[in-house]
DNA sequence: GCAAAAGTGTTGTCTTTACACCCATGG
DNA sequence: CCATGGGTGTAAAGACAACACTTTTGC
């Protein structure tokens, strides 16, 4: 069908972020209240809209730098949060003041040493997402927020089975042991120690060990690694049915 | 930071579609010629504009029937085509005429008995994509639309590891050397077809029998299978090395 | 009979799992 | 000493790859 290109309909177009990262054994997501109608003072996901002269993964950067202090390149002593692009939500109606079209975009960051959050918009929190997805109206997000969640929550699930993703969530140099901690958090189960181990270690390219040692969980002291160059998990870390 | 809503920089949003099948062993993906400047007389992905009344699933499905008459419900004897977004292409600069945001889907279709793809965009083929992203130039597709088809390719590669979509591929009933030649073409490799049935065929809910045979690939007669319930096929197949 | 594709059996190898067991530190 | 987490060994069970072999059709 041929078109008069200055026709177009036009659309608002925003990056919402899934910022999800593990503290104190648990997966949790950054949400913001809401200062404005509509769903005044309620959760929500942190966004904004996309710039005129910025791509997509500038924006969604730069929405996160903005509201998290969080960069995705290496700056000194801070590990390099993961940014990817999730999803993109565009039913008419999902924003009651106009048509809005939200690519959203996934960040997996390590817990951060000093955790506040709040940017320039104050009121930034973790929240485990078991109690954002579980259930209480109390927590229930704004908008398509709570679908938007669950997409990002599911992909972060699927994508450490075949990948090295899982470091991401971890400091610059970690144990086995806390990356095993990262995928007990994130898939909700009990991984065998030793066998995690083994796995982990024995994929080539994988991790490197880094050469010191850490005593900082307690017993016996652990050796530091770094995420190897290695992206793809062959054959696959597998999730437990339960 | 506050905003004005009414203040919004405005985008033009379009659905750009992936749509492959397997044809004489091959990996073909549709495309269209070029009607109009930028890049007139060029081969690129068949899309359109986002409608304002209609969401992004939506558009997606009816530019998809307007282009190629394919459904992706069924409708009578013909397979429904599966439909998935692929994944949002919004670099400034991506269409000279204007900021234009495109959410990429993924179509996996059944080759079609009447394999006139044309709708109303008349110039609409086939073509391997093999040598869409070959290399030669006379063949490289308009706008950024070799990266989304690659893109496109990709996900369907990884998709039919795990999952049992490679039947979108296959008429609604097929023979498992069918859906065989099917992960050949994609994967371009051949598999064994002792262990590829046995595979297939072992894992529960995955196949269904359907309970006739035929002989339209020649030699023994083969049992019918449609696509079962499963989706999720674990452990995944596995895509050999070379 | 012969070619072609479907399907079954078998065997060696690799991976996963479960668990026994030892190691090195802090308190 | 003991609790805590780190790490190695080992054996049973399962999955995969390779390939010999049988079955059922069209010609």
């Amino acid at each position: 069908m041929p078109y008069d290109p200055s026709d177009f309909p036009p659309f608002a177009v925003t990056v919402d972020l899934v910022v999800l990262t593990v503290r104190r054994h648990a997966l949790c997501a950054l949400t913001v209240r809401r200062g404005e109608e509509p769903h005044r003072g309620e959760w929500a996901l942190p966004g904004g809209f996309v710039r005129t002269d910025e791509d997509l993964a500038s924006a969604a950067a730069r929405e996160l730098a903005e509201e998290t202090g969080l960069r995705t390149q290496d700056s000194g002593s801070h590990a390099a949060a993961h940014l990817e692009q999730l999803a993109t939500y565009g039913d008419p109606g999902r924003d009651p003041r106009m048509r809005v079209v939200s690519v959203a975009h996934l960040v997996l960051a390590p817990d951060l040493p000093a955790p506040t959050p709040g940017g320039d918009a104050g009121g930034a929190e973790w929240t485990p997402v078991g109690r954002l997805m579980g259930g209480a109206a109390e927590e229930r997000l704004a908008f398509d927020h709570a679908r938007i969640l669950a997409d990002g929550v599911e992909r972060a699930r699927s994508k450490i089975e075949y990948s090295s993703l899982a470091a991401a969530f971890c400091p610059p140099e970690f144990t086995v042991g806390e990356l095993r901690r990262v995928y007990e958090a994130v898939w909700g189960v009990s991984l065998d120690p030793r066998n995690f181990h083994r796995k982990v270690t024995g994929t080539p390219g994988f991790l490197v060990p880094v050469g010191g040692t850490t005593t900082r969980q307690g017993g016996r002291p652990a050796q530091l690694f770094r995420a190897g160059g290695a992206t793809v998990l062959n054959p696959p870390m597998l999730r437990p049915e339960v």
